[in-house]
RNA sequence: GGAGCCGUGGUGUAGCCAGGUUAACACGCCGGCCUGUCAAGCCGGAGAUCGCGGGUUCAAAUCCCGUCGGUUCCGCCA
C-alpha cells in the first residue's frame, strides 16, 4: 500500500491504555519510537506517547508493507500504526509493562516525522549531564520520570484548584509588573519605556495584593502564582517559582491550619495513596528550637535534643563547666537506631560538627555501667550515672553533646540531619508533617543594628504579647505558622494586622517613620483604613511540594524549563544581551 | 562574596594521584545475519587533538596557574 506524502492516520487509542480487554479491537496509534528490535523477520517497535508504552509487532506474513515501513523506522521517529490488539502468547507476556499482556499486530505503519539520533538516550535512568538535558529539555521530558513528575504537578494543582474553589475561594490574578517593595529578597526589575528611568519589579509574592483583595471583600482568594526573587540558587530554589497562595477573611490561625491539614491529607491520599493522620502535629517555634534546634525540624527521626546542663554544673570537664559558668548550656541527643559504631565514625561526627561551625562535639557510648568517651576520664561516677539516667542511653548507644549558647541549636540540628543520612537511620514514617507556630515577630539584625520582621511587617502579634511590643520586642510572638515536611519548609503564613494602631506600633519598632512606611507601602496602609476584615493566609512552594511527592531532590526535576545555578536557561540562551536599539528606547546605558 | 566536587567519542565512565606505545570499556549509532524480542542476540565498522587558554617538561588527558560551564553547600532567600 502506498501512502500519500503527508498522510497519517489519526489515533483511536493511547498507547499506554491498552489492556487485555482490548484484545481483538482494531486500533490506530500515534507515537514516538522508543526502540526497534529487528529480528530479521519480525520487527518489534516499542511505541510511546504521554500515556505510556506498548509493543507493536510488524510481521511480514501479516503485512509486508507494514514490515517494510518498520525497517525504515528509527528511534524517536513519530509514526502511526493501524493494527489489531492481541493478547500476547503466555511466554511472551512482559510483566514490567502495564500494557505487557497485549501487543498490537501492525497492518499498516507510516512515518509521520523523522528525528536525528538524539543527543542522549531517552530512557528511565538518566546519568546524563543536566546542562545537556536542559538544552534539549523537550527530549528530556520524554523520559518517564520527568514526564510523570509534570503529570503529578498538573494533577496536584488541579486538585488544589478544585479543593479551594469548593471551599469558597476565588482564583484571582495579580500583577506581574508591580512595585518594588523594601525588605525581603532582591527584586527582579523591569525598565519602563513609557516612563524612562522608572522600573517595575516582579512580585516576590502576591502578599500585598491578596491583602487588598480581602479589604475588597472577596472573602477568600487563592492563586497559583509565579513569584520572582533575585537571590542565589539552590537545589530547592529557582529565581522564578510557583506559590499556592491563599488568603481568608474573618479567620484565626486555627482556621487556616485545619483547612490545610485537610487539603494536604487529600493530596497525599489521592496521588500517593498515603493516609496522613490529622490534625498534623504542631510545635511552637520555641519548642521546635528547644527540641530540634531548628524551625523546620525533620520529624521522621527521633533524636530529640535534651538539656544536660545540670549534669555538668560542677564537672571536672572544664570545657563544659566553663560554658555553663558563662551562661551557656550543654545540650545533645541520642542517635536513635545506631549501636556501637566504630571509632572512625564517631570521629567523623566531630569533624562534621566542626564543619557546621561548632567549636567541638563530645560523643559518649554506653558500655556496661560506664561510658566510653574522649572525656570519660573527666567525669565522676555520679556524673556518668546522672547522664546515663537522664539520656536513657542503652548498651552501645551514642549520645552527642555540645556546649555553648543558642548557636549550638543549629549545630545539633545539622547533626541530626547528618546522622540520619550518614547512618541511613530508619524513618518513623515516609512523610512527617509538622506545623511550627508562634514565630518571634522580630529578629535583631546585627549588621544594621535594628529589628526586622521575621515574617513580614503585616504579621499580627499574638494577642497576649502585644503589650511587650515596645518594651521587649524580641519576646513578642506572632500569629504565624509554617508547614514543614521532612525538614523542608513547604509554606508559611500568618494572620495579618487589621488594626491601624497596632500596625503603626510595629512600624515604629522596625524603625520605620510614618513617612517611610507611607512611601514604601502607603497604598496598603491606606487600604487598611477602609474597613479591613481580620484576615490571614498562607503561601506554599508548589515546586517543593511536588518535589517531595515525586521523591526528587531538586525542584528542577519538577519544573518543565528550569534554570541553572547561574540563572541561565541552556535551551533558550536566556539571559542574553539585547539590541542597542532596545536599550535606547528604554533610556538605558550599560555602566 | 566564600568553600567543595565534576568536565575524556553522541551518552555514561576508566585512565590523572606516581607524565612516556595506536586514550580503554559499556551504551548508543551505521552495516550484515537472524521470526518472539522487550536492556534482543551474534559478526563487522565509524566515531574523542581529553571544556578553553597559558605554563613546566625532551614529552601533558595526567603536574601548575588562570578561565568558562555544571553542581552541592555557607552567606543570601521578610
Amino acid at each position: 500500500m502506498t501512502t500519500l506524502k503527508g498522510y497519517w492516520a489519526k489515533r483511536s487509542r493511547m498507547c499506554g491504555d491498552l489492556r487485555r480487554e482490548d484484545a481483538g479491537s482494531e486500533v490506530v496509534l500515534n507515537g514516538w519510537v522508543q526502540r526497534r528490535r529487528d529480528h530479521g523477520g519480525v520487527i518489534f517497535i516499542d511505541l510511546r506517547d504521554v500515556s505510556g508504552l506498548v509493543q507493536v509487532v510488524c510481521n511480514p506474513e501479516v503485512s509486508a508493507a507494514a514490515h517494510a515501513a518498520a525497517e525504515g523506522v528509527r528511534g524517536e521517529y513519530v509514526i502511526y500504526c493501524r493494527g489489531t490488539v492481541r493478547t500476547r502468547p503466555e511466554e511472551a507476556v512482559n510483566p514490567k509493562l502495564p500494557t505487557g499482556e497485549v501487543e498490537v499486530i501492525a497492518e499498516e505503519v507510516g512515518i509521520i516525522s523523522q528525528s536525528p539520533t538524539p543527543p542522549f538516550e531517552i530512557q528511565e535512568e538518566s546519568g546524563v549531564d543536566e546542562a545537556l538535558r536542559l538544552r534539549y529539555r523537550y527530549l528530556d521530558i520524554r523520559r518517564p520520570d520527568l514526564r510523570q513528575a509534570l503529570i503529578l504537578r498538573s494533577r496536584v494543582t488541579g486538585e488544589v484548584r478544585d479543593f479551594l474553589s469548593s471551599r469558597g475561594f476565588l482564583e484571582i490574578e495579580t500583577p506581574i509588573l508591580t512595585k518594588s517593595t523594601p525588605e525581603g529578597a532582591r527584586d527582579f526589575v523591569v525598565p519602563s519605556r513609557l516612563q524612562p528611568g522608572k522600573f517595575y519589579a516582579l512580585p516576590q509574592s502576591p502578599q500585598l495584593f491578596k491583602q487588598l483583595l480581602m479589604v475588597a471583600g472577596l472573602d477568600r482568594y487563592y492563586q497559583i502564582a509565579r513569584c520572582f526573587r533575585d537571590e542565589d540558587l539552590r537545589a530547592d530554589r529557582q529565581p522564578e517559582f510557583t506559590q499556592i497562595d491563599l488568603e481568608m477573611s474573618f479567620v484565626e490561625p486555627e482556621d487556616v491550619i485545619s483547612l490545610m491539614d485537610e487539603m494536604f491529607s487529600r493530596l497525599f491520599l489521592l496521588f500517593l495513596e498515603v493516609e496522613l493522620p490529622t490534625p498534623f502535629p504542631r510545635l511552637t517555634w520555641r519548642e521546635a528550637m528547644e527540641r530540634y534546634g531548628s524551625d523546620r525540624p525533620d520529624l521522621r527521626y527521633g533524636m530529640e535534643i535534651h538539656d544536660y546542663t545540670d549534669a555538668f554544673a560542677r564537672s571536672e570537664f572544664k570545657v563544659f563547666r566553663n560554658a555553663v559558668e558563662n551562661g551557656g548550656r550543654v545540650r545533645g541527643f541520642k542517635i536513635d537506631g545506631l549501636v556501637s559504631p566504630p571509632r572512625r565514625e564517631l570521629d567523623e561526627l566531630v569533624e562534621e560538627a566542626k564543619r557546621l561551625g561548632s567549636s567541638g562535639l563530645v560523643w559518649m557510648v554506653r558500655e556496661g555501667e560506664g561510658l566510653r568517651s574522649p572525656v570519660a576520664k573527666f567525669l565522676s561516677r555520679e556524673e556518668v550515672e546522672a547522664l546515663a539516667e537522664a539520656s536513657g542511653l542503652r548498651e552501645g548507644e551514642v549520645l552527642l553533646l555540645a556546649a555553648g549558647g543558642p548557636e549550638i541549636g543549629p549545630v545539633l540540628a545539622g547533626m541530626r540531619e547528618y546522622c540520619a543520612r550518614r547512618f541511613n537511620l530508619p524513618c518513623s514514617s515516609r512523610f512527617a508533617f509538622v506545623w511550627v507556630t508562634e514565630f518571634p515577630l522580630f529578629d535583631w539584625d546585627e549588621e544594621e543594628k535594628r529589628y526586622k520582621s521575621n515574617h513580614h511587617p503585616f504579621t499580627a502579634p499574638s494577642p497576649d504579647a502585644i503589650d511587650l511590643l515596645e518594651e521587649r520586642p524580641l519576646e513578642v510572638t506572632s500569629q504565624s505558622y509554617d508547614m514543614v515536611l521532612n525538614g523542608v519548609e513547604l509554606g508559611g503564613g500568618s494572620i495579618r494586622i487589621h488594626d491601624h494602631a497596632v500596625q503603626e506600633r510595629v512600624f515604629s519598632v522596625l524603625g520605620l517613620s510614618r513617612e517611610e512606611a507611607e512611601d514604601k507601602f502607603g497604598f496598603l496602609l491606606e487600604a487598611l483604613r477602609y474597613g479591613p476584615p481580620p484576615h490571614g493566609g498562607i503561601a506554599y512552594g508548589l515546586d517543593r511540594i511536588v518535589m517531595l511527592m515525586a521523591g526528587r531532590d531538586s525542584i528542577r526535576d519538577v519544573i518543565a524549563f528550569p534554570k541553572t545555578q547561574s540563572g541561565s536557561d541552556p535551551l533558550t540562551g536566556a539571559p542574553d544581551a539585547v539590541y542597542p536599539g532596545q536599550l535606547r528606547e528604554l533610556r538605558l546605558r550599560p555602566l
